[in-house]
DNA sequence: ACCTTCAGCTAAACCGGTTTGCTAAACGGG
DNA sequence: CCCGTTTAGCAAACCGGTTTAGCTGAAGGT
């Protein structure tokens, strides 16, 4: 009777080969460290009994997992509904795969971001969206892993990608704004943890950044005009009907994704509005799938594959170098805003009504 | 001079609280083996020194991993760009954490998938669009992990997800042929490996479906009808433009994804011809923005964040009971036309010259 | 003939935890 | 007061590899 049928470790290799673990380990690892011959007798014996080294085992010696981490507040379940996410991790992929790394996403256990980090075999996370006042922030950083942090509130000791928000969406703004419209709805992303303000986080760098713009022809967005939710279709278009159920009236609306931007015109158009004629909305991202929609959406460009790429170059050189310890470099990327149709100018019969009032 | 800021191990809390390695073991795993007051003292020295227990040394000696693979042919760099695979992550990413499992994705490595396999460290995968030719697929099959194939050839010993591929493209196939159409291009997905000619994957089930439906009218698609490439906007386009180039003039055109349909839309408008006036246009997946794009897509539905959920529940199942040689399970789910604004009936002018010739 | 060198291989330590088997002290019942 | 049981904690083995230090025998040098 057979003890069970295991998977063969390294010491059967060596039993069956005549030869010691050393000998097996070093077929696979340094094949040059025996005779020619050994080594071919060994690796056959292994294919024969079906032999693998362990990868975690491997892992544990060698003190490193090839593997990196992208880390994010929201579950997986949801961020993975938007598109924003989906180009993103392509940038990661890309990079990683070009560097012979695996990608482990990381997300919430239970609740606790620090305990996923805790069960993570990675070396080295891309933490996206994570924001300064996140409840574990102190100990995911502790963790003592190198971290590399994405639209997050930067931090010098560790390297960050982020683009350039707040301009982005004066840029927005301002073109909204020189198109007549003064009577504005912002629809945010909510903050990953219901917890604080975040006071520097992408939502309130854009906020600003449209704030800015309307600042210039003498308009403030009133807080009340401005709703945060999740950032998908689902959260644009519930924001909106939550919006004109509360009295607005808004004769332009400024996504801050291009995902809730979507949601928003789907929202509209079951009110019968028209759009760009009634409402002018506005994206932000610029995803592949946005000037396929209807109408061809007017956005925020950002290059989000970039972004990911440029996040784990940086990442592995940290990584790489493990104890220089090296200054964290930061970079910004650029945006820029791309007209397409789904903005216009204010409707005349709202021209008289908008504007400071007294 | 310090030897050198590491991370503390086990050994270091142990001496540091006066008590042995087993322990500090006890004192996270299980307390009820230690004085309470002990534990709690093995824990805040634990606290004090920033110890966690080292993930792989842990995954070593529990002969598990607590997470699952997600497997694919085609470098994740590529996929992810298709807003199919976005949806179908989020179905596993919502299994997955419910039940407490993290999520690493695996893509060929340096061109090879059985090596990718072999460095990742999961206790078990779903594989996504697996063919059965696929070069290394019996090195997959072997490497005695457990194995749940999604949309691809399905295989008695190991459990499998699909859909009604068939009868999807049929219902797709017939409510063209019933609007006239009689001269069709069927744009496919590439094969994951560039290999044979995949007898049973989903682009032959596919195609098969839609050349069932022609069939009850007389019609068959010839070969020189049929082009494939990858799933992307870029792939559709491309693709669309090339069968124009050839001289293709079809009143209709049946795509397998909806990322490729979005992309012959869109060459189709650069080519000045109306959607669906000119050109009916139908796809396959109903991904979230199939009825936001312009115009909004037909397709055929399928319940895509399903069949990552129930990918992962039947692979858990198996991981669960190891030991025990579960009879896999076998799970089809279905698949429903959805008629939008991109499809019509065939142009007037076109409707003498198609037709069954002699 | 003797020492050195090198190729080819091995035993043992190690990576950082968990688990098993055991011991010593405290407990408790008669 | 004695003996069986429980409680609290420890040493050592183990998970499955890699790596270091060292051993052996044959070739090479003089």
């Amino acid at each position: 009777m057979e003890p069970r049928t295991q998977r063969p470790r390294i010491a059967d290799v060596a039993r069956e080969a005549g030869v010691s673990k050393t000998a097996v380990s070093f077929a696979f690892n340094s094949p040059d460290r025996l005779a020619p011959e050994t080594a071919v007798r060994i690796r056959e014996v292994a294919e024969h009994l079906g032999y693998r080294p362990h990868p975690v085992a491997r892992m544990l010696t060698q003190r490193q997992t090839m593997t990196i981490g992208v880390l994010t507040p929201q579950a997986l379940s949801v961020i993975f509904s938007n598109p924003f996410f989906g180009a993103f991790s392509e940038g990661v992929a890309l990079a990683a795969e070009e560097l012979g790394y695996g990608l482990h996403f990381i997300s919430p256990l239970h609740g606790s971001l620090a305990r996923a980090m805790g069960r993570a075999t990675v070396d080295g996370v891309v933490a996206i969206g994570l924001s300064d006042n996140h409840p574990e922030v102190e100990q995911i950083r502790r963790a003592g892993i190198p971290i590399v942090l994405v639209d997050s509130t930067a931090l010098p000791e560790h390297g960050s990608v982020e683009i350039d928000d707040a301009g982005g969406a004066r840029a927005a703004g301002e073109y909204v704004a020189s198109l007549g419209h003064r009577d504005i709805l912002v629809i945010g992303v909510e903050p990953p943890a219901p917890g604080g303000p975040e006071p520097d986080g992408v939502t309130s760098r854009r906020l600003r950044g449209y704030r800015e713009a309307f600042a210039t022809v003498g308009v403030t967005i009133p807080d009340e005009h401005v709703m945060v939710g999740p950032a998908s279709i689902e959260g644009g278009l519930a924001i909106t009907n939550r919006a004109w159920e509360d009295g607005l009236r808004p004769t332009a609306i400024l996504a801050m994704s291009d995902a809730m931007a979507i949601g928003a015109m789907r929202a509209l158009r079951d009110l019968r509005l028209d759009i760009p004629g009634d409402v002018t909305v506005v994206g932000f991202d610029d995803i592949d799938l946005a000037p396929h929609v209807d109408p061809p959406l007017t956005t925020v460009h950002q290059p989000i594959r970039r972004k990911g790429e440029e996040a784990v170059r940086l990442l592995l050189t940290v990584v790489e170098r493990r104890g220089q310890p090296t200054t964290a470099e930061h970079r910004r990327l650029e945006t820029r805003l791309i007209v397409r149709s789904s903005s216009g100018p204010v409707p005349r019969h709202r021209e008289e009504v908008t504007g400071q009032p007294d």
